[in-house]
DNA sequence: TGCAAGAATACTGTATGCAGCATTTAGCGC
DNA sequence: GCGCTAAATGCTGCATACAGTATTCTTGCA
């Protein structure tokens, strides 16, 4: 029970001594037939269910029924209920006793709240970034950006959205902080939904590229302070674009 | 499946259209019967898991095996599972397919990663409860601290750092803000684990027992940039405390 | 003795069954 | 028709069973 652990765990790990030593996975050889995918089944259900959350597929307030859920993904009840609750730590759905798990409802104030935190995250994660972060690194966030602005030209929406998540993402990630990138996910996946829906007419969408392309630039210049402040912005914007349309 | 949850949830829950109205739990009746605690297997397992693991009892690595920890804890493989992906989702477990769980392992850097995500949302906390507490509310904090006080002198160690947890997350909740009070008591505890550990000498106590003090000056005079200071002087001396003894 | 291959064991992942609670429906008195 | 009560239905919570995979043990060989 102490002594756990040390054989290896898969092909590509070693352990020496007490140490565990984790080659780099896949030989980084493209000829080499792919990582074989450890199918986890639990990874794949919590991955549909909370896209469907997202998606509005179940709406706020939907009392999750597992037997139908779980015929229509064609699994039994207790992956999915595993799922179910791996959820409810994400505080994507609520677990009301005895009557199982309901989509959460998430009012004005509460989605003001979630972004009031993510403000304080990036900002935080920005400022580290500015600090940190490699020329390399930057360049990748900068090549991100240049697809959202194709995205944008061509009116690609869904695409520019997800770009668009993926270079806030990219710069918390920037931070070097796995706890940070850790919570701001998780805010941002319960902001995800409500996102979804906030469609901004051209000129409002035309301000968010702006600043985007500002961010960009004090990112590029590593001027903190003006990337502090233009991330402040850019999620007051976010705000102004959600917040009708909400329950109270 | 649209007009789900209109009728009663519980007996002091009333719908009324569509909005469904919570009065007041209890009757606030000293002398009626306790609220019917709606016995919640998960709730009780999650709880219990999550203190065997900040308390030590599963050492970070440790693989939890489910026929044992069930046996032990006297409930079937099928809610414990539940509840371990519930931790994992918390990020006190790692699920590895088809090994089961690993309790979390957490290196140095890992931790001031956190420290530092909690510095930053109690700076946030603390700005804004200068602006919106009540007095009320933070005479409650001042009840704390004296509290705090008095274990102090009395050399009562765990009273201590359970008031102090109190404490910080009681300031965190000033700022009324939800998804806030979240995140950061889902870093909080993922550090417990490592704080418990952290018994710093009488001098290190004494400063950390000044800075409560000048914590709870700055709050009652609402001086968010003072606050601010001293929250993050405090967070490095959290660090400063746990450091050594740490995994690379 | 040390190593390797295969058998045996242990544990996880998933499905299914059953008991109990919640909700709906049916029946009954007014 | 309306409200109340009770049966019936549906669903959740939990336990157990079984299949598949990891781990350990055993045996054979050098």
């Amino acid at each position: 029970m102490i002594d756990l652990w040390v054989r290896p765990a898969y092909p590509w790990r070693i352990s020496s001594k007490d140490a565990v030593v984790v080659l780099s996975p896949p030989p980084a050889n493209p000829d080499a037939p792919a990582r074989i995918e450890r199918h986890s089944l639990h990874d794949a259900i919590v991955s549909r269910l909370r896209d469907m959350i997202i998606e509005g597929h179940l709406p706020p307030g939907t009392r999750i029924n597992e037997g139908q859920i779980g015929a229509q993904l064609g699994v039994s009840r207790t992956p999915l209920r595993e799922a179910i609750k791996y959820l409810a730590s994400e505080g994507l759905v609520d677990l009301v006793p005895s009557r199982g798990a309901v989509v959460k409802t998430f009012g004005a104030k509460e989605v003001l709240d979630m972004i009031e935190v993510i403000r304080t995250l990036e900002q935080f994660a920005g400022a580290r970034a500015c600090q940190i972060a490699t020329n390399q690194d930057i360049g990748a966030i900068r090549d991100l950006h240049d697809q959202m602005i194709a995205c944008y030209e061509a009116g690609d929406r869904l695409q520019y959205y997800k770009l668009n998540q993926a270079i806030h993402s990219g710069i918390v990630a920037l931070a070097d902080n796995a706890a940070l990138s850790d919570v701001h996910s998780m805010v941002q996946t319960r902001l995800k939904r409500i996102r979804f829906i906030g469609h901004e007419g051209p000129e409002k969408w035309a301000n968010a590229v702006a600043e985007h392309q500002e961010m960009i630039a004090a990112l590029e210049s590593r001027d903190a302070d003006r990337l502090s402040a233009i991330l402040g912005q850019h999620l007051t914007l976010a705000w102004e674009r959600v917040k009708d349309g909400l329950s109270p």
